[in-house]
RNA sequence: GGGAGAUUAGCUCAGCUGGUUCAGAGCAUCUGCCUUACAAGCAGAGGGUCACUGGUUCGAACCCAGUAUCUCCCA
């Protein structure tokens, strides 16, 4: 046989045993009546991205819900999948044809898409395939994509019918325009940005007073040609003479009213405010209030339109600068501030946001929001951390109206068709639209090419809020297996920051088209950032490559990171630190199998292991009914951190170092029948967290069978072990006498393998005898005798309220043992008083729980025990 | 400006319905060890006025009020 590795070498197993395990299909699912069904959708990526380290977390998290499930013996289905990302996607295509020298303005609509699923071929998937590097276990036959024909079909089919329902409208409003996307955008998509801003001080000529001026301030000079009005305070006595009158707009010399209305506020830069309700949402609803008209100076792109008069052509930006020094040329400008403020920006292409005038489509909110509200409220979808419920509730009260159309090309074209006369019908195809447009025209003469389909496609949420159903053709079949079977999926993985964006218009979704929640739970993972708190971006750098690290670390290694400091719902700062202790782990438990690995079996051996065997056993349950809280409660790290210890701390440190044979000993049958089998059980335990390790080790720990691997092993049960309790108790103070002795050797510097003798003073050695062997062996002790009193020269301890004492012939300072003792009886006198305390207050004997009671007592009797052993010590000394 | 949440060891976090002298884990730190499974390791140790101020209670990290600081969401 080859010599195992010395450390574990997870680049040489992980990609045999992914292939594996896609070629046995363990991760494919179909409905299978006899077993409850466990389904998980992926939160799509975008299907032109690469993996980042918050995909990392997020599929890690949901593997390992996916992967127990399935040992649970659940028809675990976990459903991959990308969206199409219109906004994301389109730039990038853009971004590509420019660097062939092609505009898009130069293609048709035709010709620009075929150059988009162009480039989606290439790039496409990418994604997924890193995710197999991560181990997730999804069912690949299943991958899913937003813009596939049977998910379009989807989109349209709904689109249609909720505008039959009178769901979806047509209309003019105040949207959030990105200047670079070329498109609308919702209100989802706009990341606020805090800036340091300049707040420009600007004159307006009174008409009809010569020299005298109303200054107003403004962040945005650049839009003072589409000013319709300066609005002053009502109450504001510095301008009460004014309200009323006019003003001229500097340089363009427009005149424009003075109007009043209580929505401005006096303390804010002049207390006068220049209206310009088409590049303002405030603005805008101060000029419907006052009839004022609306000027648009803005173009598509940002650059102004001969509606300015002024800079015609130029970007917005660029006539910030200019007006600002031509202002300031003409005495007009009074003065420039700084200041902070908000600035909103897209998510998609960062451009500063425009508010802007626009004809969209929209769907109404209203009727919508409120079931999907009551199903969080009632906990029929429940949130982990619970805490965003509160969040969640301020949405959905305050929910408005969802822009779904964008301007782009890359996406599901709106199915609206425009009669020549203007009006419009909605159908699924044109042939529909044109029975529809002939029968709502009364004009039969009417054909295909005279309608004109809507420019726009839908915003990609509109298809990812379709996800828990469409992948599973809930639309197009509605009463199809798949989706009778898998439908509600189970847990949702997601991050909170698209709660709103996602997850709420999927629960809406779901109650709508199925009646039923889209998932029974929501766990939103936190945001990844660096160890100094900073949210992981390719712009600062200091995000790792996910794959550099599983190449370097293991795929195992970096989930166990991952998932080391991810309580839910927290961000992780993310330190390399972690994946390295993911990695030390991985090599832990591959160096506790090269032990196992190592023993020669002698059939003749009598087994002697009865006692850590049992404890061992009783240990194992007691972690698995944590694990099962944990994992109940979607605890993640202290899932993983309970595993850790059971295999860390209880089996490495603690069992294996009971039962190891000395070196080059044989084992006795039955102790490696035992080990081997807890081993099998800690693998089972260990799996999802770390699926390849486990499966190699699975195989090189016995010949397994075709179908035999961990990956789909039973779950293992939780099972009563009679007189657990004591079990535990009983090791834990046997194991405290060996961190007693051991504690000794530290201090007094004796090597770990020094034979020396405990004694003990104690009538009662039955512990003693029982665990004998296994403090002698851990603390390498040639014997342990019970004595009367102290021995002559001897270092002690106490532990369980007996006292303890390793004769040490000329090794001890007898003025430090004395000091210690003495702290020791200080602290044990202290506490002592602190029970007599309790107990003697009327009160608490009155008022607690009788057990209390009793338990304090029982404190106070060992207290005592205590208190007059160390006295004897120390006056022994 | 409105709302939500947080503040416990150097760091990241547990601490369930108040009841082991004012408390736990992992990592980090310190000390000693290359003890043939593992130095990616072993053994041991130290470390906290539970943000602050009051209150309720026999008893408060936990409940209440206020203060401070931070984070997130919305405007």
């Amino acid at each position: 046989m080859e010599p195992i590795a010395k450390t574990y070498q997870p680049a040489e197993v992980e990609e045999k045993w992914y292939q594996r395990w896609q070629e046995q299909g363990f991760f494919q699912s179909k409905p299978n009546p006899r077993k409850p069904a466990y389904s998980v959708v992926i939160p799509p990526p975008n299907v032109t991205g690469v993996l980042h380290m918050g995909h990392m977390l997020n599929n890690t998290i949901q593997d390992v819900l996916v992967r127990r499930a399935r040992m649970l013996g659940k028809e675990a289905c976990w459903v991959p999948g990308t969206d199409h990302a219109s906004i994301a996607t389109e730039a990038k295509v853009v971004q590509m044809l420019k660097e062939r020298g092609i505009a898009k303005t130069d293609l048709t609509r035709e010709e620009f898409l075929k150059y988009a699923w162009e480039w989606k071929e290439k790039y496409g998937g990418i994604i997924l395939e890193q995710l197999k590097k991560l181990g997730a276990s999804c069912d690949w036959s299943r991958t899913r994509f937003t813009m596939e024909p049977d998910l379009t079909e989807a989109v349209l089919r709904v689109f249609v019918d909720l505008y039959q329902k009178g769901l979806i409208y047509r209309g003019v409003r105040m949207v959030n325009w990105d200047p670079q996307g070329l498109t609308a955008i919702s209100d989802e998509e706009v990341v606020s940005k805090e800036s340091q801003l300049k707040m420009f001080y600007l004159r307006y000529p009174v008409v009809g007073a010569e020299g005298e001026f109303l200054t107003v301030a403004t962040s945005r000079p650049e839009t003072i040609m589409a000013d319709v009005a300066v609005c002053v305070n009502p109450h504001d006595e510095r301008y009460q003479h004014l309200i009323g009158q006019q003003v001229q707009i500097p340089l363009l010399g427009r005149a424009i009213p003075v109007i009043a209305d209580e929505y401005v506020t006096m303390d804010f830069g002049t207390g006068a405010l220049k209206v310009t309700p088409a590049h303002d949402l405030n603005d805008y609803e101060l000029g419907q209030k006052h009839n004022l008209p609306v000027i648009d100076i803005l173009n598509d792109n940002g650059t102004l339109n001969e509606k300015a008069v002024l800079y015609v052509g130029q970007d917005r930006f660029a006539v910030r600068k200019q007006i600002a020094k031509d202002l300031d040329a003409a005495g007009l400008l009074v003065k420039v501030d700084e200041y902070q403020s908000i600035l909103q920006t897209s998510e998609r292409t960062g451009a500063v946001i425009e508010p802007r005038l626009s004809m969209q489509w929209f769907l109404k909110m209203a009727e919508m929001a409120g079931p999907a509200l009551q199903v969080v409220e009632d906990d029929r979808v429940k949130l982990y951390p619970a805490k965003f419920k509160n969040t969640y509730r301020v949405w959905m009260e305050n929910i408005r109206d969802w822009c779904i159309s964008r301007q782009l090309w890359w996406g599901q074209r709106i199915p609206a068709f425009y009669l020549p006369d203007g009006s419009f019908v909605v159908a699924l195809t044109a042939e529909e639209a044109l029975e529809q447009a002939r029968e709502q025209s009364g004009n039969s003469a009417l054909q295909i090419s005279d309608l004109r389909q809507d420019e726009d496609v839908l915003d990609t949420w509109f298809s990812s809020w379709l996800w828990p159903i469409s992948v599973f053709d809930g639309f197009k079949d509605p009463d199809n297996a798949d989706i009778n079977y898998y439908y509600p999926t189970d847990d949702l993985v997601t991050a909170p920051e698209i709660l709103f964006f996602w997850v709420a218009r999927m629960i809406m979704a779901g109650l709508e088209y199925r009646h039923d929640v889209p998932f029974r739970n929501v766990y939103l993972t936190g945001i990844v950032r660096d160890d100094q708190g900073r949210k992981m971006s390719k712009q600062l750098g200091n995000s790792p490559d996910p794959l550099d690290l599983i190449a370097q670390y293991g795929a195992d290694g970096v989930r166990t990171g991952m998932l080391f400091s991810s309580p839910a719902g927290n961000d992780l700062l993310f330190d390399i630190k972690l994946v390295e202790q993911g990695r030390n782990f991985t090599n832990k438990i591959w160096n506790a199998f090269r032990l196992t690995q190592g023993w020669e079996v002698n059939a003749e051996l009598l087994f002697p292991n009865e006692k850590a065997t049992e404890w061992f056993q009783a240990k194992l349950q007691d972690a698995l009914a944590q694990l099962e809280d944990h994992f109940d409660k979607f605890r993640m790290s202290d899932s993983l951190m309970t595993v850790y210890k059971l295999v860390w701390d209880d089996f490495c440190s603690v069992y294996l170092e009971m039962v190891k044979p000395a070196y080059q000993q044989p084992i006795d049958p039955e102790t490696l029948r035992r080990t081997t089998g807890f081993f099998e059980q800690l693998l089972k335990l260990l799996h999802p967290f770390m699926p390849f390790i486990t499966e190699e080790i699975w195989h090189l720990l016995a010949e397994r069978g075709p179908k035999d691997y961990v990956c789909v092993a039973p779950w293992p049960k939780q099972q009563a072990v009679a007189g657990s309790a004591d079990i535990l108790s009983n090791m834990d103070r046997a194991l405290d006498i060996v961190a007693g002795v051991r504690n000794i050797r530290n201090q007094k510097g004796l090597g770990p393998n020094k034979p020396l003798t405990l004694a003990a003073k104690t009538d009662d050695t039955a512990l003693l005898r029982e665990y004998d062997a296994i403090i002698r062996k851990l603390s390498a002790l040639t014997e342990i005798n019970a004595v009367d009193a102290a021995p002559a020269a001897s270092v002690g301890f106490v532990s369980g309220g007996v006292e303890f004492f390793v004769p040490l012939e000329g090794q001890i300072d007898l003025g430090a043992e004395k000091e210690r003792l003495g702290k020791e009886l200080e602290y044990t006198q202290g506490f002592r008083a602190s029970v007599l305390q309790k107990l003697g207050n009327e009160k608490f004997v009155q008022n607690a729980k009788p057990e209390l009671v009793e338990k304090e007592r029982q404190k106070l009797a060992d207290a005592e025990a205590k208190i007059a052993a160390l006295e004897q010590s120390l006056a022994a000394l």
